[in-house]
DNA sequence: TTAATACGTAATAAAATTACTACAATTAAT
DNA sequence: ATTAATTGTAGTAATTTTATTACGTATTAA
């Protein structure tokens, strides 16, 4: 019989899961967690074949409680799951030890589908974040993605961070348009950003 | 036999309503809808005697689906349900129509005694809102400047809140580049702000 | 020590955004 | 009731941003 731990501070969620796990795996264990210091006790007295893990957590570091499980519980596996499509996590997650990564706009089959591979012992990566993930190497990637930018890559990222425009840029620190454009658009790739405010999320989620 | 239609684009949320409301409901029927068309489909061929709705959907205006409903179908009662605390969206949604708000992450309790509570022809609002709706109209010093856009301003600050470009917008809501580009330049005036970041800073200041 | 990347730079062309201007339909105010 | 302001819409022109391509230098890996 499969034993679940579900973390997640929405009821409404949690059923949901609930009910489509039970759906699949009659008879089945399923515990429920809304935050870190309610799921390390659980994880305290029970053995779960997987735990299911919002990213998004009152008054808990997600990432924290990840590295947590991973580190105290090894063979426990972990399903991380996002409200929005915040790839930018994802990676995050990933390397703290999580098995998958599934957001909850995904077709029911894909949840189904990330819970069995990830209980026979596989990964799931959904195609979306496959191809974002693909030429960076989990393993030796740096801690903080902000790293791997050049001098001159994280000065434009800085500076688009307060606001500023590309001309306004340019004219700044007196180079051509066209010059901060690249930068802007190789600092993005390197940090799997696609628009602004998802570079403010980053750099605010890595305190930068 | 009540019968309930369920608005949201997530599958797992949907299934913890539905759930939900099967427990407190037995015998009942209940209709599922991901977006605005969809919605209006279903609603054109049933008459429900509880509408829950999500306020954010794919390719949709939630608060323009409320005032369809609300004038198409008066009789039927509408129960607004987000993800977080979006204190600002309630004004709106009360005012188009709806009967109750409540976030997901409420307890259990509280959003069966809100369904409960409508069913029998009041009205529900949570207590958080309702003394966030009270010292906003007792003090208009306070006032969130976010009450001061029109519907379509606040709906194009929602969207670009979301990361979407003037163009996808454009394209999502079927109206010219120009005019929401025309939209944009108001709403930066009314708030007094001059890019997405401060637009960013100042909706997460007000929760918005 | 080559070969392969990464970096800083930029021109050019294509695409997107912004600044005006405008106008009819509401809505609010006096 | 009349005037004034607001709102939703958009065309057009100017400006800005992005995509593509490129190239010499620096750095790194084989």
């Amino acid at each position: 019989m499969k034993k679940f731990l579900l973390i997640d501070d929405h009821v409404v969620v949690r059923s949901g899961i609930k009910l489509l796990l039970e759906a699949e795996f009659t008879p089945t264990i399923i515990h429920e967690a809304i935050d870190g210091t309610t799921a390390t006790v659980a994880l305290k007295d029970n053995t779960y074949d997987l735990v299911m893990l919002d990213i998004q957590l009152p008054k808990t570091d997600a990432i924290a409680l990840m590295e947590y499980i991973h580190k105290e519980y090894p063979d426990t596996r972990v399903l991380v799951f996002s409200m929005g499509s915040e790839n930018i996590y994802a990676k995050r997650f990933l390397k703290a030890g999580a098995k998958g990564f599934v957001s909850k706009e995904a077709p029911l089959d894909d949840i189904i589908k990330a819970v069995n591979q990830i209980l026979n012992g596989k990964r799931y990566i959904s195609e979306n974040l496959a191809s974002f993930l693909a030429d960076e190497s989990l393993t030796n990637a740096t801690e903080n993605p902000f790293n791997r930018l050049s001098a001159r890559e994280f000065e434009i990222a800085s500076l688009l961070l307060l606001g500023q425009t590309i001309s306004g840029i340019s004219k700044s620190i007196d180079i051509r348009v066209s010059t901060v454009g690249t930068h802007k658009t190789r600092l993005f790739d390197k940090l799997g950003v696609t628009n602004l405010l998802e570079l403010k999320a980053l750099a605010t989620s890595y305190n930068v």
